[in-house]
DNA sequence: CTGTGTGCAAAGGGTTTGCAAGTAC
DNA sequence: GTACTTGCAAACCCTTTGCACACAG
């Protein structure tokens, strides 16, 4: 619980009820990426809306990063420690598994710069593996 | 404009004007992803709904793919030659310019596939290069 | 003629904005 | 006390579904 505390104090959030439930359950979710959708199902007594809020404030600071999964829904996961609001490193791929439909980070790849056309510069690449996860490849 | 009522026969589409209209545009756009927006932009006339159907049928048998960009908003563009029904092989990177916003497929670049943890199984990768295109890169 | 495509209306889901009341600091 | 956060209402945009009519084959 400290922890929450302490990411909210580090990047300039106050602390109020909502967010320490919402921050909680990223640091639960072991780099499983939460939609908005979940959040709610989650927290039924929150506002929808809110939760939008919230999500966009704690993206805004370097909290948490999109996790973009090629299903055009936004979800969100918890970014790196040295993420800040003027910082974001989050250049790894994500996994998304089309049985049970959960997107997680896989920090452990690296996404590699590519060749692109005269002219043409790249700022950064977003890499998705699709697939199944091992609790659905059974 | 023959080609047009190739691609619909071959795959088994009646050739109405405006799926003809569709896919002619497709033709011109030399590999850039068209959004239903810009679709209804380009066709002020067509009823919406009907180019997301004429989208979904054109995906379904194969004439074009989505054209994903972590934009969170479906684009489509042409399919290889090959394509079928039954057999879509896009497996391409896109590209996708944050001035412009234009999306387009990068047929040079394959994707690689890649190691996952254990236990996990690999279906597809979805590459995505963000960046400013040569247009917008002066 | 038959099955498919089209246009219109309606509804559903996700997301954003405005404003008043509440709360962290 | 002040600025930020929350909750509620409303609106907006994207997308899908249902149904009657039109049209390609």
């Amino acid at each position: 619980m400290e922890r929450v505390d302490h990411l909210l104090d580090k990047h300039k959030l106050k602390k109020t009820p909502l967010r320490k439930r919402v921050l909680s359950l990223f640091l639960n979710k072991n780099g499983k990426a939460i939609s908005n959708q979940e959040l709610e199902g989650l927290l039924k007594d929150a506002d929808r809306i809110t939760l939008y809020r919230t999500l966009k404030s704690f993206e805004k600071k370097g909290i948490i990063h999109e996790a973009i999964d090629g299903t055009n829904s936004a979800k969100f996961a918890l970014c790196h420690e040295e993420c800040t609001e003027h910082n974001h490193v989050d250049n790894h791929a994500h996994f998304h598994c089309s049985a049970c439909g959960e997107t997680s980070c896989l920090e452990k790849i690296e996404v590699p710069s590519y060749a692109v056309p005269e002219k043409y510069q790249v700022k950064d690449v977003i890499l998705v593996v699709n697939g199944l996860c091992a609790d659905c490849s059974e």
